[in-house]
DNA sequence: ACCTGAACACCGTTCAAGT
DNA sequence: ACCTGAACACCGTTCAAGT
């Protein structure tokens, strides 16, 4: 019955674990995944090395704590409105996802440190297969379908990641595609034939537009596949609702 | 004319940047990602650890190479069989780079920690857009698609390596799904209902099965993009050849 | 119970010195 | 030209001690 916990002796506790990871997140926004340590977060909220081991047992747990974080600030009530079509609710939720992911980089890195289990983890799955679930996908079928699409997404995220000058401030989008336009262009059209022709298209590949474009080809992928294999729903009408 | 470098004064080198490589992909493959480090590689090969920036300027160009020299492992030739039907051929490259992989956890995270900018990486691209183009994909499309199977290819690989239980070695992908499917079986059904019913099916996305499914379903995307715009050349009858 | 100081075993990198 | 020893500024983590 007695929920709260009893601090009767010794001395108060001058932090929690929700400061802790604010002082883990203003780092990773200031200066990079690589600023995240347990020295730097101790510093930052004006406290001794190893007072944060009093809050989290090790690096790995603060890591996984921050992924949970940051994937809790998704507003999975946004996505849950059943009279827009499913297609819609699937890209809103993973260009909220790109967004938040691109804004604070290193944030994916931490992401893909360790499994996706935590409860925020589960409850974006749980949000997606409802989506797919209305798009008339059977369980199994939603069950992979979100999957891929974790996949896509979190694969899109840490390769436009990948490619930003590491650490630093994000460039807007347009300077990024001209810095890899400018790389791609130097490409030697004599070994690399195709790519260097393809130089515009491919220095493209890190906007927003060819994330929803990569987004919408699998989307379709997994139509053709739903509608070859069970034709007794067809698309767009889910059986239920 | 004189393409050999002259080396008159002073010690010999005692090493090279290919043994220097060679001794961080056996630290790679033995100890993991994170015992990659200077001073490691350094002892591996018997030297001190700043003699390592005798052949590299920093720590980030050696994973550069390192990554490049993990790519340049693919056996290109080994996919430029055109008799072959396209398909089968991006199966066949996506499935060796994925086995490349997740036998040497760690090394996705080398690949991702940066541009993939480098003459492997290239050459990688090169062949993926030959083979696009064997399908009939226009310059564009295929530019647009070889990005998306990179991510679709990169990002199922560092999913699956985050599920690891990370250093160690890799256990063998039935037991690896065994685990998840015991994590996944504790989840609780009254707050994640869908998740929990679909446990097994989602324990089993990290398989090779579950990786060329996904990699179907966004072949089959970029099929129907192809036969929706561009209906001159239907699926698998590419134009040339 | 919580925080501190000090220590241990690391890390990347620089610099002056030796050959 | 290449390697070394020593140092600098870090890192995660542990432990005994103080309140």
């Amino acid at each position: 019955m007695t929920a709260e916990v009893r601090r009767v002796r010794g001395r108060r506790r001058t932090l929690d674990e929700e400061q802790i990871l604010d002082a883990a997140l203003s780092l990773l926004a200031s200066r990079g995944a690589d600023s995240v340590s347990v020295r730097g977060i101790a510093s930052q909220v004006g406290v001794a090395p190893n007072a944060v081991y009093t809050y989290f047992p090790d690096k790995a747990s603060v890591v996984r704590a921050l992924a949970e974080r940051i994937l809790g600030e998704i507003d999975h009530g946004a996505f849950d409105d059943r009279d827009l079509p499913w297609r819609e609710r699937i890209h809103a939720l993973a260009a909220d996802l790109r967004a938040r992911l691109i804004a604070r980089p290193g944030a994916i890195d931490l992401l893909l440190a360790g499994p996706l289990d935590g409860p925020n983890a589960l409850a974006l799955v749980e949000t997606l297969l409802a989506i797919l679930a209305d798009a008339g996908l059977s369980p199994d079928d939603a069950a992979r379908a979100s999957y891929l699409l974790i996949v896509h997404s979190l694969g899109s995220i840490a390769l436009e990641v990948a490619e930003l000058d590491r650490p630093g401030p994000v460039l807007p989008e347009e300077q990024r595609v001209l810095r890899r336009q400018a790389a791609l262009r130097a490409v030697p059209a004599d070994r690399y034939p195709r790519t260097a022709s393809a130089a515009d298209v491919m220095a493209g590949s890190i906007t927003t537009e060819q994330f929803t474009w990569g987004l919408d080809r699998v989307l379709d992928g997994l139509s053709v596949q739903r509608s070859s294999e069970a034709k007794q729903h067809p698309p767009d009408h889910p059986l239920r609702g």
